[in-house]
DNA sequence: CGAGTTTGACCGGCGC
DNA sequence: GCGCCGGTCAAACTCG
């Protein structure tokens, strides 16, 4: 991995950050410009930050612009929230969360290489490998299609997929976010005692990633990555109708809205649409769910898991929630 | 028996 | 060139 990619991975959301604890939300786009540590502080970067309303809208995508948007969490840990612009707000009880948007600089050479890239080289990317180790291939070979293709994936390989990456607080290691998942790796991460767990997309011809690891400063919280872009419904059978619940009808038209206008689409709204509201869904979906009680004082409450974006989402209130997921119940925190 | 997980090995990129 | 490291593969294994 490069260094660019660890800045992605563990400087900036995850690890170094969090002396901060404001980036429990990070997203990045292709060839994202890595903010390094001599960022401004917390304050100024709210400055550009936008809401999840603006996803829908398809007024910025992300790769458009470089914008960064916050969330309100919750915790015990009280942090700040964002309310209009860029005054941070304390809330107590509850954890910020932030997302940051990088700019997509198509010539960038800030993020590239390594054989994460673009999960839309996967196929050929797998086929070479595969190659590759079962046969090894002699050298002499080098003419074949195998040098074609390996010269074609470089070149593809300044082009990833979009990623993004938000933090939870949860026992859970591995969330539901509807969709299914096969893990296909498992690697021990440098400086963390936790292991990093790669899934891929069951889903034929899907090509979308994720990367499930836990904070090793803060071993309640767990980072998750996505990469690549679902070409697929979420799976209706797959506890219920799961992508019936994600999705109100405003939310899909917006989507695709925004994937229409940002040339290409993100994945990040598809994704974190499915992350979020999942939770409330599965909450609820049993019984009482256990979000009722109160407690620690979470937006929501998903068994021992908590996730907590929705006030810098800028999602009005608490009753459009409701009624987004009416079989959740959510509780504002004072 | 199929689907998913585990785990050791392998590969490629990058820094030194 | 070498070693480190992240990411992936795939055989073996587990589970429902």
């Amino acid at each position: 991995m490069s260094e660019d990619q660890r800045d992605l991975y563990y400087h900036d959301p995850f690890h170094d950050d969090q002396r901060t604890s404001e980036t429990l939300f990070s997203f990045f786009g292709p060839n994202s410009t890595v903010r390094d540590d001599s960022s401004p502080p917390n304050h100024q970067r709210f400055h550009d930050y936008m809401g999840l309303s603006h996803f829908f809208n398809g007024s910025t995508g992300y790769n458009t612009s470089a914008t960064t948007f916050g969330y309100s969490s919750s915790s015990s840990q009280q942090v700040f929230s964002l309310q209009d612009d860029q005054n941070p707000v304390p809330t107590p009880g509850n954890l910020v969360a932030v997302t940051e948007m990088t700019p997509v600089t198509p010539n960038s050479s800030s993020v590239r290489s390594s054989s994460t890239d673009a999960a839309d080289d996967e196929h050929e990317l797998n086929e070479g490998k595969k190659e590759n180790q079962t046969k090894s291939i002699p050298e002499d070979v080098e003419d074949s299609p195998k040098k074609v293709s390996k010269q074609k994936k470089k070149e593809e390989k300044k082009q990833r997929e979009p990623r993004f990456a938000f933090m939870t607080k949860s026992d859970i290691d591995h969330l539901e976010d509807g969709y299914r998942w096969r893990k296909y790796g498992q690697k021990a991460v440098k400086n963390s005692p936790y292991p990093r767990s790669y899934y891929r997309c069951t889903t034929q011809k899907c090509t979308v990633k994720k990367r499930v690891e836990r904070s090793y400063q803060d071993p309640s919280t767990v980072i998750t990555t996505y990469e690549g872009q679902h070409n697929h419904h979420l799976p209706a059978t797959l506890r219920g109708n799961v992508g019936g619940m994600l999705y109100p009808p405003s939310m899909m038209v917006a989507q695709g809205a925004m994937m229409a206008g940002s040339g290409g689409g993100s994945t990040f709204p598809n994704e974190f649409l499915a992350q979020i509201p999942h939770g409330f869904y599965n909450s609820g979906g049993g019984g009482s769910g256990g979000g009722g009680g109160g407690g620690g004082g979470g937006l929501f409450n998903y068994n021992q898991t908590t996730l907590t974006p929705l006030q810098q989402l800028q999602i009005p209130d608490y009753g459009l929630l409701q009624d987004m997921v009416p079989s959740m119940t959510f509780k504002q925190e004072p």
